[in-house]
RNA sequence: GGCGAGGUAGCUCAGUUGGUUAGAGCACAGGAUUCAUAACCCUGAGGUCACGAGUUCAAAUCUCGUUCUCGCUACCA
C-alpha cells in the first residue's frame, strides 16, 4: 500500500478476568504503541483503539467462585488494566469496554445484518442441559475428568492442569457446576458462521495477496487452518452473560464471546467518535484506511480468518497486516497465570515505577528491554539478568551516558550555550557524523514501516554509539588544553570544540526524536533538558542538524537512567520463585478441599443388582503389548481370558511401556460391545484405577490366579 | 500420528533470491583514556550453523531422513 490516507490500529482486547502480565504487554500492546507513536510523529491520521473484553463464561464463573457478581469482576479489573497501560506509556486514543451499551448495540447490528443477508446458518444440536437449574450449560459450566491427564476438575473447554483444550463431550463423568448434578443432553438451536463458504476467499487473500508482507509464522498458521478444512463456528451460546442475540426466538442466548469481542474494535472507534466529534466511518469503511491488528500468536485464527470473514460480509475493510508476535518465556519456563510464573504489569509498576528511585524512566526501561527481546520471529526469553544488563550496559552506559557527557562538556567548554558551527573548520569526520544522523533516520523509518521494532530500536541506540565514537575521536577535553597566552583555548581550538559540541548536541536532539516512539518518557525529559518544546519531536525534524539554536542556553544536566542494582534483581528472582511455591501450596489445599467436597456428586446414580450383573468381568493376563501406530496414547494388547485370547486397545501408552506390562494380570470387561480405535477393533476394556496425581494402576487379584476367573 | 514455527558464539538474536574468511549487541580478555553514571573508545578471543545423507563449481540457505523445543490438531470408550 502506498501512503494510506488514515490508519486504524488495534491491540488485542485483554480479557477482564485478572491482571495482565508483561508477556501480553510485549506481544500486543508495546509494538502497537511504538508504531502508533511513530505514525503520530509523522502527523499521519491514526486512531489507536483497545478495550476490555468483558464477556465469555469465565467471568461469571469466577464471580460465583469469589461470591460476587460478574459485573463486580469487570468493574474491578477494567479500570486497573486501563491504568496499567497508562503507567507503561501505552497511549490508546480510546480504551473502551465491551459491557458498554454502545458495544452491545454495535454487535447486535452486526449480527442482524449478517443474519438478514443469509450469511449465517442455523443448526440444532444436542447440548448439555442442567434440569435442576433449568439452563443449558456453556462449556465452562461443566466439570469432569480430563481424558488427557485424568484431572478430575477439568472444565468443558479446557483442562487447567494439563492445559489441553477440550469439548464438553470429551469429559468423563460430566457434572454441572450449577447444581452438581449430571447434566442431560437436550436439543438447542444455534447460529453458525459458515467459514467453509469462504475458503477460496481466504486462500486467495492471505496465501496469495499477502504471501510476501505477512510474517511467516502468521502465514504458516493460516495455511494450516485452511488446509485442515474450515468449519462452521457457532456464533451464539446459551448463557445470560454477554450481548443478547437480537431475535425473539433466541431468548436466553447471547453472542459467543469470540464473535462480539473483535467487534469491540469497531464500537471503541465509535466511542472515540462520540468523544472527539470526528467521524468513525471512514476508519472502517474507506479503502484508503490501513487497518493493522497487533496480537499474540494465540489470536491468529480469529484475526486472520474469522474476523476478516465477518468484516467482509458486513462490508468493512480488511486488515492490511496482522503482525502477531510469538510468546515470551520467563527465566527458562513458559509464562503462566495459573502457575503464577509471570510478572504482572502491576507488579512491575509497584516495584519499579512507583518506587522512590523509580518514576517514568523505569517504564521506559521495561519498554526498552521488552522491545529488545520482542518475540517477533520466534519465542523469546525474559530474564532479570538480561533486563539488568540491557539497562546498565546499554541504556545507562551508551545512550544515557552519551547525552549526559554531551551536556556536561557543553557546560564546561561552551559556557552552557549551544556553540556555533564554524563551516571553515569542519573536518571530514564532522561531515561524516552529520551524515550518519540522517542515515539513522532513514533506517529507523524503514524498519518501523516493516514492523521490525527490535531492529529499529537497535539503530537508535547505535546512533548514540556513533556519537560516543565521534566524541572520543575529537577529544574536545584535550583540545581545550591548547591554550593561548590568556589561558583560554586558542581560536582554532575553540572552533574545533564548538563544532564538536554543536554536532554532539544536534545529535542528541535527533536521538530524542528517534527514541520517542520507543521511550516516550525519556524523549520528553530530553526535550526538557534541551529546553525545547515537545513539538521538536515531530518526525519531520529527524535527520536535521539545526534543531537547537546557536547561543541558546540549556538546563544543567540530569541523568536519564539509573543503574539497576544486583539486589533488585535478586529480589525479583526470589519473588518469582516464592510466588510459585505459594501457588503450589494453595493448589494442594484446593485439591484437598475439592476432593472432600466432590465426593457426593462424584458418585454415580444408584443402580440395581441386575444392572451390575449385566457386566461380565473376568481376570485376564496380558500376553503381548505393542504401541498403536499414529497414536500417542494407545496400546494394542493381547489378553488371555482362559477361554480365548482377545485384542484390546487401551489408552495407557503414556503410563506404561509395552514390555513392562506383559505377563500382568488385569481385570477385563468382557462383554463390552466392540469398538474400533485407530482402525483396530477393541474387544473389551481393561479396568484401571487412578490416583490423585493422575497416575494409572491396574486392578488385579492379590495373587496370581488362573486366567478367565470371574469377578463379582 | 498430522500440520505449523523454530534449533546459528557463554547469553539474547540477525543472516534477503545458495557466492570470498558466517555477523551484531551483551558478557569475557588485553590496551588506551578521563569530558562522562568505574561510564566511553580501540583491539582480541569464541561457532563442525542440532545430526546424517544428497543436489551443486559452491549449502547456515535447496531436497530427503533423524532428533530436540514451542504451538495447533488427532487418537483417548
Amino acid at each position: 500500500m502506498n501512503q494510506p490516507k488514515r490508519y486504524l490500529i488495534t491491540s488485542a482486547l485483554p480479557y477482564a478476568n485478572g491482571l495482565k502480565h508483561i508477556g501480553h504487554l510485549a506481544g500486543a500492546y508495546l509494538p502497537a504503541d511504538i508504531y502508533v507513536r511513530y505514525l503520530k510523529a509523522q502527523k499521519r491520521d491514526v486512531v489507536y483503539v483497545c478495550g476490555s473484553d468483558e464477556h465469555g463464561t469465565a467471568i461469571p464463573i469466577q464471580a460465583t467462585k469469589e461470591g460476587t457478581t460478574a459485573q463486580a469482576i469487570i468493574d474491578k479489573y477494567h479500570p486497573i488494566m486501563e491504568q496499567n497501560f497508562k503507567d507503561l506509556g501505552i497511549d490508546f486514543d480510546i480504551y473502551h469496554r465491551t459491557s458498554d451499551p454502545l458495544h452491545h448495540a454495535t454487535a447486535q447490528e452486526f449480527f442482524t445484518k449478517l443474519n438478514n443477508n443469509g450469511d449465517l446458518e442455523i443448526k440444532e444440536s444436542d447440548q448439555y442441559f442442567d434440569e435442576q437449574a433449568n439452563s443449558f450449560l456453556a462449556d465452562r459450566y461443566i466439570k469432569g475428568t480430563c481424558p488427557n491427564c485424568g484431572y478430575e476438575s477439568a472444565y468443558g473447554d479446557q483442562c487447567e492442569r494439563c492445559g489441553k483444550s477440550l469439548s464438553p463431550d470429551e469429559l468423563i463423568n460430566p457434572v454441572s457446576t450449577l447444581s452438581g448434578n449430571t447434566p442431560i443432553k437436550k436439543m438447542t438451536k444455534h447460529w453458525y458462521l459458515p467459514l467453509d463458504r469462504h475458503e477460496n476467499f481466504l486462500r486467495e487473500w492471505i496465501l496469495k495477496e499477502h504471501a510476501n508482507d505477512w510474517r511467516s509464522t502468521v502465514l504458516g498458521q493460516c495455511k494450516s487452518w485452511i488446509d485442515g478444512g474450515l468449519q462452521a463456528r457457532a456464533v451464539t451460546r446459551d448463557l445470560d452473560w454477554g450481548v443478547k442475540v437480537p431475535l425473539k426466538e433466541a431468548e436466553g442466548k447471547v453472542l459467543y464471546v469470540w464473535f462480539d469481542a473483535p467487534i469491540g474494535y469497531i464500537s471503541a472507534t465509535k466511542q472515540w467518535s462520540v468523544n472527539t466529534g470526528r467521524d468513525w466511518k471512514p476508519y472502517w469503511e474507506d479503502k484508503d484506511t490501513k487497518l493493522v491488528h497487533f496480537i499474540g500468536k494465540d489470536n491468529i485464527v480469529f484475526h486472520c480468518l474469522i474476523f476478516p470473514v465477518m468484516l467482509k460480509l458486513h462490508g468493512n475493510i480488511l486488515p492490511d497486516n496482522v503482525p502477531s508476535n510469538e510468546f515470551m518465556n520467563l527465566e527458562g519456563d513458559k509464562m503462566s497465570t495459573s502457575r503464577n510464573w509471570k510478572i504482572e504489569m502491576q507488579d512491575y509498576i509497584d516495584d519499579f515505577i512507583n518506587k522512590e528511585n523509580g518514576g517514568t524512566q523505569m517504564a521506559d526501561v521495561l519498554r526498552y528491554y521488552l522491545t529488545l527481546i520482542a518475540p517477533e520471529t520466534k519465542d523469546s526469553e525474559f530474564t532479570w539478568q538480561g533486563f539488568q544488563d540491557a539497562n546498565n550496559s546499554e541504556l545507562v552506559s551508551i545512550f544515557g551516558n552519551y547525552v549526559n557527557r554531551s551536556l556536561v562538556l557543553m557546560h564546561k567548554l561552551c559556557k552552557g550555550k549551544v556553540p556555533p558551527l564554524h563551516a571553515t573548520a569542519l573536518t571530514d569526520l564532522d561531515k561524516a557524523t552529520m551524515e550518519e544522523v540522517s542515515k539513522s533516520k532513514e533506517k529507523v523509518e524503514a524498519l518501523l514501516e516493516q514492523y521490525k521494532f527490535r531492529d529499529a530500536l537497535f539503530e537508535v541506540i547505535n546512533l548514540s554509539r556513533i556519537g560516543n565514537q565521534y566524541m572520543q575521536k575529537k577529544e574536545p577535553w584535550i583540545v581545550a588544553k591548547q591554550t593561548g597566552e590568556n589561558g583560554q583555548p586558542t581560536i582554532e581550538a575553540q572552533e574545533s570544540i564548538d563544532n564538536t559540541l554543536h554536532i554532539c548536541l544536534q545529535l542528541c536532539a535527533n536521538l530524542a526524536i528517534l527514541i520517542n516512539p520507543f521511550l516516550p518518557f525519556t524523549a520528553r525529559k530530553m526535550c526538557y533538558l534541551m529546553k525545547v518544546v515537545d513539538k521538536m519531536l515531530d518526525w519531520e525534524n529527524a535527520g536535521k542538524m539545526k534543531l537547537l539554536s546557536v547561543g541558546y542556553s540549556l538546563r544543567p544536566p540530569e541523568l536519564l537512567f539509573r543503574k539497576i542494582e544486583d539486589t533488585e534483581i535478586a529480589y525479583q528472582l526470589e519473588k518469582l520463585r516464592s510466588a510459585v511455591v505459594k501457588r503450589d501450596t494453595e493448589a494442594i489445599k484446593e485439591t484437598i478441599m475439592e476432593e472432600t467436597k466432590i465426593e457426593t456428586p462424584n458418585v454415580k446414580p444408584e443402580i440395581v443388582f441386575d444392572d451390575f450383573a449385566k457386566i461380565d468381568l473376568k481376570v485376564g493376563k496380558i500376553v503381548s503389548a505393542e504401541k498403536v501406530e499414529k497414536a500417542d496414547k494407545l496400546l494394542k494388547l493381547s489378553v488371555d481370558l482362559g477361554f480365548e485370547t482377545r485384542t484390546i486397545v487401551s489408552g495407557i501408552a503414556l503410563h506404561f511401556k509395552p514390555e513392562e506390562i506383559v505377563g500382568k494380570q488385569v481385570t477385563v470387561v468382557v462383554n463390552l460391545a466392540p469398538r474400533k480405535m485407530r482402525g483396530i477393533e477393541s474387544n473389551g476394556m481393561i479396568l484401571m484405577a487412578e490416583d490423585s496425581e493422575g497416575k494409572l494402576h491396574f486392578i488385579n487379584p492379590e495373587t496370581d490366579i488362573n486366567a478367565g476367573a470371574g469377578v463379582s
